[in-house]
Formats: structure tokens, C-alpha cells, sequence
RNA sequence: GGAGAGGUGGCCGAGUGGCCGAAGGCAGCAGUUUGCUAAACUGCCGUAGGGGGAAACUUCUACCGAGGGUUCAAAUCCCUCCCUCUCCGCCA
């Protein structure tokens, strides 16, 4: 069954609520704003109490309206059955009808401006989740490795990428404009064999199977995940369809069950997909504007699970383990970090970011963030698992989404440009790539 | 892009205005019969929301791709949209 509550032309009128639950919701009105803290300061939650009070005022109105004008159409069938007038039962009847369509042209408006209102409501934090203002009280988790040892100052990677000859930002800004890419020869190459390698590594040792999804959604994919409503400026959209550049793999990828009941034993379902990734990088403006690091087009590796809930949590530390072998496998110096209340996005309960040495920067940036969704996503999606007990068909449920970046490729590129920088400028190819490179095990001016 | 055909329960499929939440079949579940299996027979067998009950359960409402309209009454008539299929065109 499709959930209509996605299409942005449907005018709700009674029945379910997928993202929060209604009921839930207003028994817990309080201990939900309380829980949110700062990520639901935008809420207005007085007129989010008034409209759930309407909502089921109309509701029940409108119930028994439409079950009195049931028995009045069947009185008037019989009596016409019986060949007697049924005049006056249908006048009062076509009275009946016009009171049921005001009270419901009222529930309509205010089951729109309720789903609207429910759709921008963030995720809550799980109880693990450090409290915190910004992503400076964030928690380091672990550190993994030590940074390289340099024997002259660290350059940067578009100095030694555009010294090289492999990376080209003129170009790029020529044939499409600033935050783009070129890269060429075995830059190109290398951000091939990141790509290979890392889905290798997934498929073969982690026990993902790979997708290769659709790079353009609809409106209710990106509903389902919550990119939209509310950060629709950040998205690339087309002009003449109603269409959405991916910001990543995620979207498609966790929208491949949307309106699915799974069967318990097909869970844990892991996936993981390359795919390009799209961002407008609204309100970024001045931030990284050099280099590889914040461009509206970057390609990146996804990992995508399903669980049942109780099994999500250690499904986290699983997934993020699994990012982080790919630095491992690297040879590349990182911190994981857990996000306090006040950095977690807006469709998270928990987030590790997995944070990549940097030498030019001197500083951790971010190559990896892992979350679980919790049910956020799979009520938003409707994706649910049915499972067995004695022989018994259990309730379905939701199922618990999870995913994270496995990493995202640039950087991943600019970190091995970075740290295995030598003192001439050229950069040597860690082992595990090597095959990729068709050999190659150092990157010289071309 | 042009022309046409469709979308009904887990599946197949009937249903052109009321007694239709929807015939019939398949699958599934429970039981009877049987030495076991098979077959036959009987019963059950959609989802969601609200009310009642400790509970098995019961009652109301909604749902036949989605939305809107006509009507006392819509799976059925009208409009819009989405999706699938076939043919033509175009293309990789």
C-alpha cells in the first residue's frame, strides 16, 4: 500500500499518519519538545496541540455523519425496492451530505497544515547521545593510526594535484562554474580505483550487495528519507520535471522498500552503491572554497542497512566499523566522533562521523558520517517487517534504517594526496589501490 | 513525442449506480476423514483508524492506482494526475 501522505498534491482526509504517530505524539506533546531541546525550537507547539484536538474533533464528527447518511441510502434502495416515495428521506440525506462536506473541507486544511507541521519535526536523539549545543561538544570515540611523518611542509592537495597535472579547477569553472572538478589522467584514475576498491571491500569482506540506483528521485523519495520538506534550497531540482538531483546514495537507495512489508528473516538488508552526489551548498559561502573538499558534485560510496530495531544499535557500531576499514586498508590516520544533540542532522538518532588527517590543514575533517535512522525514515517510507512467532504472523512493524558513507571518494582522495605526499611532490600509491592502478605505485608530473 | 490498452485483496480474476469490503479460483491457516503421504470435505483467511471488553472478540469509519466532482447512494458515471503494457517515432 502506497503512503498518499508523500505525494504533495494529496489533501489529507483521516486515516494514518505515517511519520509521527498522532496518538504519540499527543500523549507525549511535552516530553518530545523537552527531548528535542534546540532542534525544535522552530516547532510551534501550541499550534501543533490545537490542530492534533481538531483533527479528532472533525474526525469523530464526520464518522458518524457519514454513518448516518450509510443508513439513510440504505433506507431509501428499500424503500424504492418496495416502490414507496423516498422523497423526504433523500432531502434529508442531501442535507446530511453538505454538512459531512464543510466539516470536511475543515479537517482537510487542517490535516494539511498537520502533515506539514509533522513532516518538519526532526528525529529524536537516542539516550546515548551526548548533550551538547554544536559540533563543539561533540565526543571523540576513538583515534585510529598517527599522521604522517613529513619531512618538508605539508602542501595542500589542489597545490600538488594542479602540480601534478591531475586535477584542474580552471577548466572546471570554465564549463560549469566554482565547486566543480576536473580531474584528469591518473587523478581520474585514482578516484576510479577508490571506487572500485571500496565497493570490493564492501561486497567482498562486509556482506553488502551492490546497488547502482537511479542518480534523479521524485518528490517522495526525498520526502521519505527527510530532505523535504525543509531543506528542499539545499537541492538540486529540475526546471520542467518534478525531479531531484541524489545529495546521496542514501535517498534512492533506502527508498528501494519504501512501501514494503519485508519478512523478518530477509533482515539485516545491507546495501551499499556508488553514486554520484549533488548539493546546491546553500549558505556555505566562503567555506572550503579552494579544492576538493565542499564541491556541488562529488562522487561517493553509500552503505545502506535495514534491521530490526532492536538490532540497530549494534548495526551502527557494525556499519561505521566498516567505513572505517577502508581508511584502515588506506593506511590513513582518523578519529571517530560522536555527535552531541545539538550537530545530530535532522532524520538522525545517532551519528558517528569518522573525521580523516588532513596534514595541509593540520586538523580532522570529516570523511565519513553513520547514523541510525531509527524508524524515522521507515514510518516516513512505510517500510515495515512481519515476522513469525509459533507459527503465529507477529504485528509488522518498522524497521530500523541505517546508513553511512563508505566513504565519500574526494576526500578520501584528497586524504591520500595529503598524506602520501613526498618531499619531490609526488604522491605514492597505497598497496591496496595498486591493482586498481593497473600497477602504478607512484604519481608523477604528467 | 504520436496512437491504443490497462491498473480490483498475497496472486489470478468477476463486477457499468444501491442488497458490494467486493463472486469464483489459487495459495495460506485450522479441523474432519485416512496406517503415512496425497485427495476429498468443513471452517477461517485484507489493511488502517476510532469506540467497547481483562481477553478470544465486538462495533463504527475509511480504503477497488491517486486526487477532485456528479448523486440520497460510486469499484461502477465525469474531470485531472500517476504508473504499467503494445505499436510508431527518436535515441544509448
Amino acid at each position: 500500500m502506497t503512503n498518499p501522505y508523500l505525494d504533495a498534491r494529496f489533501q489529507p482526509l483521516s486515516g494514518i499518519f505515517i511519520m509521527y504517530d498522532l496518538r504519540t505524539l499527543r500523549d507525549n506533546l511535552d516530553a518530545t519538545k523537552e527531548q528535542l531541546g534546540r532542534r525544535g525550537n522552530d516547532i510551534p507547539w501550541d499550534k501543533l496541540r490545537t490542530l492534533i484536538e481538531q483533527r479528532r474533533t472533525l474526525t469523530s464528527q464526520t464518522e458518524q455523519l457519514r454513518h448516518e447518511l450509510k443508513m439513510g441510502s440504505d433506507k431509501v434502495a428499500k424503500l424504492k425496492r418496495e416502490k414507496q416515495s423516498a422523497d423526504a428521506c433523500m432531502a434529508a440525506m442531501k442535507a446530511v451530505g453538505e454538512r459531512i462536506k464543510t466539516i470536511e473541507d475543515e479537517l482537510r486544511n487542517v490535516e494539511e497544515a498537520l502533515t506539514d507541521l509533522n513532516l518538519r519535526i526532526p528525529n529524536l536523539p537516542h539516550s546515548s547521545v551526548p548533550t551538547g549545543k554544536d559540533a563543539g561538544d561533540n565526543q571523540e570515540a576513538r583515534r585510529w593510526g598517527s599522521p604522517p611523518v613529513l619531512t618538508t611542509p605539508a602542501k595542500s592537495h589542489w597545490e600538488l594535484g594542479e602540480d601534478l597535472g591531475i586535477l584542474d579547477f580552471d577548466r572546471a569553472a570554465k564549463i560549469s562554474g566554482a565547486r566543480f572538478a576536473v580531474l584528469t589522467g591518473t587523478g581520474a584514475r585514482l578516484e576510479r580505483a577508490l571506487i572500485n576498491y571500496m565497493l570490493d571491500l564492501h561486497t567482498t569482506q562486509h556482506g553488502y550487495r551492490e546497488v547502482l540506483p537511479p542518480f534523479l528521485v521524485n518528490r517522495s523519495s526525498m520526502t521519505a528519507t527527510g530532505q523535504l520538506p525543509k531543506f528542499e534550497e539545499d537541492l538540486f531540482r529540475l526546471r520542467d520535471e518534478d525531479y531531484f538531483l541524489i545529495p546521496t546514495a542514501e535517498v534512492p537507495v533506502t527508498n528501494l522498500h519504501r512501501d514494503e512489508i519485508l519478512t523478518e528473516s530477509a533482515l539485516p538488508i545491507r546495501y551499499t552503491a556508488y553514486t554520484p552526489c549533488f548539493r546546491r551548498e546553500a549558505g556555505s559561502y566562503g567555506k572550503d572554497t579552494r579544492g576538493l573538499i565542499r564541491l556541488h558534485q562529488f562522487n561517493k560510496v553509500e552503505l545502506v542497512a535495514f534491521t530490526m530495531p532492536e538490532r540497530s544499535y549494534e548495526e551502527l557500531e557494525r556499519l561505521t566499523s566498516h567505513a572505517e576499514a577502508i581508511l584502515q586498508g588506506l593506511g590513513l590516520h582518523y578519529r571517530v566522533v560522536t555527535l552531541c544533540t545539538g550537530d545530530l542532522g535532522f532524520s538522525a538518532a545517532k551519528t558517528y562521523d569518522i573525521e580523516v588527517w588532513l596534514p595541509s590543514q593540520n586538523h580532522y575533517r570529516e570523511i565519513s558520517s553513520c547514523s541510525n535512522f531509527e524508524a524515522f525514515q521507515a514510518r516516513r517510507a512505510s517500510i515495515r517487517y512481519k515476522g513469525t512467532v509459533e507459527k503465529n504472523v507477529a504485528k509488522t512493524e518498522f524497521v530500523h534504517t541505517l546508513n553511512g558513507s563508505g566513504l565519500a571518494v574526494g576526500r578520501t582522495l584528497v586524504a591520500v594526496l595529503e598524506n602520501y605526499q613526498q618531499p619531490d611532490g609526488s604522491i605514492l600509491i597505497p598497496e591496496v589501490l595498486r591493482h586498481y592502478m593497473g600497477g602504478v605505485e607512484r604519481i608523477r608530473k604528467e
